[in-house]
DNA sequence: ATAAACTTTCAATAATTTTTGAAAGTTTAA
DNA sequence: TTAAACTTTCAAAAATTATTGAAAGTTTAT
């Protein structure tokens, strides 16, 4: 395969596996287009190689910013801002990990904690069934977010190195 | 809280959570509601429960049965049909991993491999930027796929027992 | 066979999300 | 200052996704 052909597939699976995991396809688009770019690219070059308008260009690149994925950069002597993004691969994982860990995992803990305050009749099987449920799905969430919170601080190596050695 | 209001929370909740995650709303709250729920429900129950059309309903239900989250049941002497759903969080997480795998990691993972079999100069920034990129994000999404593979094989003892483990 | 009970389909509609582009805003150089 | 270079905003339009509901389909009982 060639590389024009290559790249423009490699942008095309990215937005959507992005859409398929609740980030917008041109996000992820644009973030794919940096992450194959050798060099920091400006907001002109990006809306003419994905063929979008400037102010998608503007707000999805503040998002992409948002999520700590790229970074501005400015050239001495040139007013343009430049735009690229970490490469690696283990700093992206991390970094989205965090996001949604504060965006999604969180606000969800918040309401099942408040969701376990509930009263009502023990015999009942509707508050039985309830509670149970909201018990063990707190746990699991419990879990999840210990994990996450460790993975966080956790050092590139292991993720590379060890994953695999948890399942025994 | 009353238990009446924390249902309408949960589902509400579970809804929310299921939109960030690329599930549908209705489809998550479906879900929820049966979660919630001692007893199996019929179509009618879900429909009027929601204020949810029975077109809707219907395709919900269907979906939630290809996702392996629950199951028609026949009771003796009935026409209708009553749907319920496995309480087991270890199984609910693990049936929402297999299918997100052969749905989006699988199909991921192929593009990935025929896009490093992309050709060109090796002195070229570009050419190198991309290969290095693909390969990386190769190597992550073989590792994810493998993790999952594992927990899917895995004993829900593990999940409870041991997860934090993993991070020394 | 017929009809009642129930389920499925799908074209039309509604709701939501994304994108556009032109105008407004900001910064810098002269 | 002024104007050129550049960035941001946001209301309107387009695109996408979800929902409705009535008609068609199916199954069961008689």
């Amino acid at each position: 395969m060639e590389l024009a052909a290559a790249k423009l597939k490699f942008i095309e699976a990215w937005g959507k596996l992005g859409s398929e995991w609740g980030i917008n396809r041109t996000m992820a688009q644009v973030h794919a287009l940096l992450l194959i770019s050798p060099e920091a690219l400006t907001t002109e070059e990006i809306m003419e190689a994905l063929s979008i308008s400037r102010g998608n260009a503007n707000m999805t690149l503040r998002d992409l910013i948002g999520w700590g994925l790229i970074e501005k950069q400015h050239k001495a002597g040139e007013r343009k801002e430049y735009f690229f993004a970490d490469k690696d691969v283990w700093n992206i994982s991390r970094q989205v990990a965090k996001e949604r860990k504060k965006r999604e995992l969180e606000p969800v803990l918040k309401v099942l904690n408040e969701l376990s305050t509930v009263v009502g009749d023990e015999k009942d099987p509707e508050f039985k069934t309830f509670k149970k449920s909201v018990s063990d799905i707190n746990k699991l969430a419990l879990n999840v977010d210990k994990t996450l919170e460790t993975m966080l601080k956790a050092e590139e190596s292991w993720f590379w190195g060890s994953i695999l050695k948890v399942f025994k």
